[in-house]
DNA sequence: AGGCATCTTGTACTACCGTACAAGTTCATG
DNA sequence: CATGAACTTGTACGGTAGTACAAGATGCCT
């Protein structure tokens, strides 16, 4: 029972600390909100004391900037498995229909994006990240739909927005139809299924 | 210079009070988000005494609830004006366009709006008022669309949504030809216009 | 091995938060 | 006009927030 016994202290690791301050500044956020995002939920969250949220991020804006941005990193990557997916697919308007209600299911990466949009509409120096989002989805869908991808895309999220608000799943089938019924051109002579009069 | 001076003290009226504290937490959603109203930013913003934020409304939770409820009334005004524009107008594409824009440009019953989707998100007890507001604009665009006003309101939501986070208006033109195309029907033999190829 | 920049951690300070409350004021009622 | 319930207002209290900072620990460098 020595009395000198020193300070426990984790061995220095600078990177682990960043990730996990960020992935706990996500948490945070999807779980409470930016407004209510605290140094002191994220150094908990992050198993880490107080100090190190400020030793690494300044301030609580700087903190709360680092996890939205790797909340972009998220998106990205979501968006280039949604691509590979839709390049694949037989029907585009299935398989996108499909992605919106996983999408809508796990709610996490979802809740992060109104959340970053919400705040954008505050905060002028979130748009960028909030724009960047947008023109990577536009991007994505302009490949599987081509000039309709502004209208998919409006249907897209309003349809995520509605699921995630109200806690009724995406309709699959509702939202598949809609996009097919988008994206089918003039020309196209198939007959569209009448609804039951 | 009389020592006895009483204390300057406004007439009693209740009605104007919850009018005023409602009206400024309303203010301040929309300005900094439900996760920074405080009972003091609401209370300067109404232009009376902290206590009278918590004589009328004991707790925080109450106070936010109030405005989000008297916000929902003023959704459902909007929405009836709505509908009469959209049963008046010649072409309720072109009109619903110009609502969008509308309701884009003016920004804070929109960025309510989306406020109170967020805040529904996590807190369950916000789900009816959510839910309410949805319902009610699905009633509104189903008079003036019939079955294809699932599709329109996703959107119109979704449309709205990007022009609130981008600081991009509308684009009505765009949005018009959008909507149009949703609710041609299948056996409308009238041939759209091929885009440039 | 010793030095030193860098990292880790605990603690402290000030400001602001939600809420409680008492004292003063108003006004409908008798 | 006396009364008392209802309203108005200022202030206070315990708690938590953002941020600062000093002291200890680490590990690369020579």
């Amino acid at each position: 029972m020595s009395a000198d016994q020193r300070r426990v202290q984790r061995p220095r690791d600078p990177q682990a600390r960043r990730d996990a301050l960020t992935a706990a500044v996500i948490e945070s956020i999807a779980d409470v909100g930016i407004g209510r995002t605290t140094h002191r939920s994220v150094a908990t969250r992050a198993g880490l004391p107080l100090g190190a949220t400020t030793y690494y991020f300044p301030t609580l804006d700087d903190l709360v900037e680092a996890g939205l941005r790797r909340a972009a990193e998220i998106f990205d990557r979501d968006l280039t498995s949604w691509a590979e997916r839709l390049a694949a697919a037989a029907d585009p308007a299935t398989e996108l229909a499909a992605i919106a209600a996983e999408y809508a299911a796990d709610a996490v990466p979802a809740r992060l994006a109104y959340e970053l949009s919400a705040a954008a509409m505050r905060d002028e120096r979130l748009r960028p990240l909030a724009h960047r989002r947008l023109g990577g989805l536009r991007e994505v869908l302009e490949a599987a739909f081509g000039r309709c991808a502004y209208a998919v895309g409006a249907v897209l999220d309003g349809a995520v927005l509605q699921a995630l608000t109200t806690g009724v799943p995406v309709d699959r089938e509702a939202l598949a139809s809609v996009v097919r019924r988008l994206t089918r051109t003039g020309d196209d002579r198939e007959p569209l299924r009448r609804d039951r009069a």
